[in-house]
DNA sequence: ATAGGGTTAG
């Protein structure tokens, strides 16, 4: 980056605007500071502190933050809410403990309620659910934004019930309005579980009923709630009444139509898309390539593949090369399913691997297991994924290595106590009294 | 006007 001397202040800002990494950002900002140092630390010069904050968190640069932390105390900036709140933001997304500390030393005149909702934000990217409904509870004046936090932390942490009640909560209980962010976060929710369509019916009544202006975040998320339940013909009464279609909403009505199966109505609406001059992006090839994987629809799916690549340009991901070892897996061409584990630019994952396992047990072909089974052995399998060792054991047996089947066993025993004993200490030490009753 | 909560996938 050619080095701006000559620039005013006003244009030195924009540049920082501008700046992508932290280095251009501190540097651009000590320039601006040489402009403004007749000057008090005043509305312009705060301003230039958040432009040079904002990439200080993008990477991780802690040493650099807290030398600029520094800079902030010394130089009186760090009064500003705007300032603290900034600052607090970055640390809590480099360091939740650094950003608790800082917090700590933030003077009341300083801590207003967005920066304790930046605060309450970071307790619940960084601890467990009662922490976070403790510091909630102790915020004052709690607005939308507080709620809509604490909201996205019980789906988060898998709590939906919890999370739907609290929700309830915050619109009877209090004369705070939901705004669409707060609707989006409990239908992110609902589809998430795969709820039933009267919980995204109420949320949309409700939206409906208090004239939350729609946008076309809460079209998507109306979308995908719908189409998530299975109500895709609600989905579509919804896609249907959007104005001027986002990929955002193309891309959750063409999942909603692949996830419950409709293969070609998915694919349909992909080519329809595209040809409404709507450029596809990474997520709506998954959506469209699991649709393929659905359906069987091997050269379809090999054709959308290569078509994302060398028409839009997009590189994909460990979603989109599962999805091609699924399609190939789940018709048979294990060869195929395997090249592609083999040549994809990514680490596979165990999802990956279980998917052509389960395709060389069901097409009995011992040898393109073989390697599998060792690379998923040797990765950490979760609870979640315990299902894989039945998996791997009925291989090992399909291939006669005897050994290696009362090897899993024991490991699956080792498993099967782990799982019950961690999930009865979870519920044991599960704080009770949390519930939304407490909420006044 | 400027800071904070949400963003689709198997």
């Amino acid at each position: 980056m050619p080095l701006p001397q000559h620039l005013a202040a006003g244009e030195l800002l924009d540049a920082l605007r501008g700046a992508a990494c932290p280095s251009s950002a501190l540097h651009l900002y000590s320039l601006l500071r040489i402009r403004l140092r007749p000057t008090d630390p005043s509305s312009f010069a705060w301003r230039a502190a958040l432009l040079a904050l904002k990439p200080l968190s993008a990477a991780s640069c802690l040493p650099l933050l807290s030398h600029f932390h520094a800079h902030l105390l010394r130089s009186n900036l760090l009064a500003y809410p705007h300032v603290a709140s900034s600052l607090l933001h970055s640390y809590s997304l480099l360091s939740p403990s650094v950003a608790h500390h800082m917090f700590d030393q933030i003077p009341p005149a300083t801590c207003n309620l967005v920066v304790v909702n930046v605060m309450l934000a970071s307790v619940c990217r960084s601890s467990d659910l009662a922490s976070a409904r403790l510091f909630f509870d102790g915020i004052p004046d709690k607005d939308v934004v507080s709620w809509s936090t604490m909201l996205g932390c019980y789906f988060s942490h898998g709590r939906l019930a919890d999370g739907l009640a609290f929700f309830r909560a915050m619109t009877f209980t209090t004369q705070l309005a939901a705004d669409y962010v707060s609707l989006v976060t409990v239908l992110t929710g609902c589809a998430s579980a795969g709820l039933l369509p009267p919980f995204c019916r109420s949320v949309h009544g409700y939206a409906v009923r208090r004239c939350v202006p729609a946008n076309r975040h809460l079209g998507t998320s109306l979308i995908d709630c719908y189409g998530k339940a299975g109500r895709l013909d609600y989905a579509s009464r919804v896609f249907a009444r959007v104005p001027s279609r986002s990929v955002m909403h193309w891309t959750a009505m063409i999942c909603g139509m692949a996830m419950h199966l409709r293969s070609d109505e998915a694919i349909r609406l992909f080519e329809k898309m595209r040809w409404q001059g709507v450029q596809p992006n990474k997520m709506t090839f998954t959506a469209v390539l699991s649709a393929c994987g659905h359906a069987g629809l091997v050269d379809q799916g090999r054709k959308f593949f290569k078509l994302m690549f060398e028409k839009y340009d997009l590189e994909p991901t460990i979603h989109h090369y599962g999805c091609m070892v699924d399609i190939f897996a789940k018709a048979g061409q294990l060869e195929d399913a395997y090249d592609v584990i083999k040549t994809m630019r990514v680490e596979p994952n165990i999802i990956i691997w279980t998917s052509l396992l389960a395709a060389c047990k069901r097409f009995k072909n011992f040898d393109i297991a073989v390697e599998g089974l060792e690379k998923v052995l040797a990765m950490e399998i979760s609870d979640e994924n315990g299902g894989v060792y039945t998996l791997i054991s009925d291989l090992y047996a399909m291939g006669g290595r005897w050994d290696d089947v009362m090897k899993v066993r024991r490991l699956m025993e080792e498993h099967n106590v782990r799982k019950k004993r961690g999930s009865s200490s979870i519920k044991a030490g599960e704080p009770r009294g949390l519930t939304v009753s407490k909420v006044s």
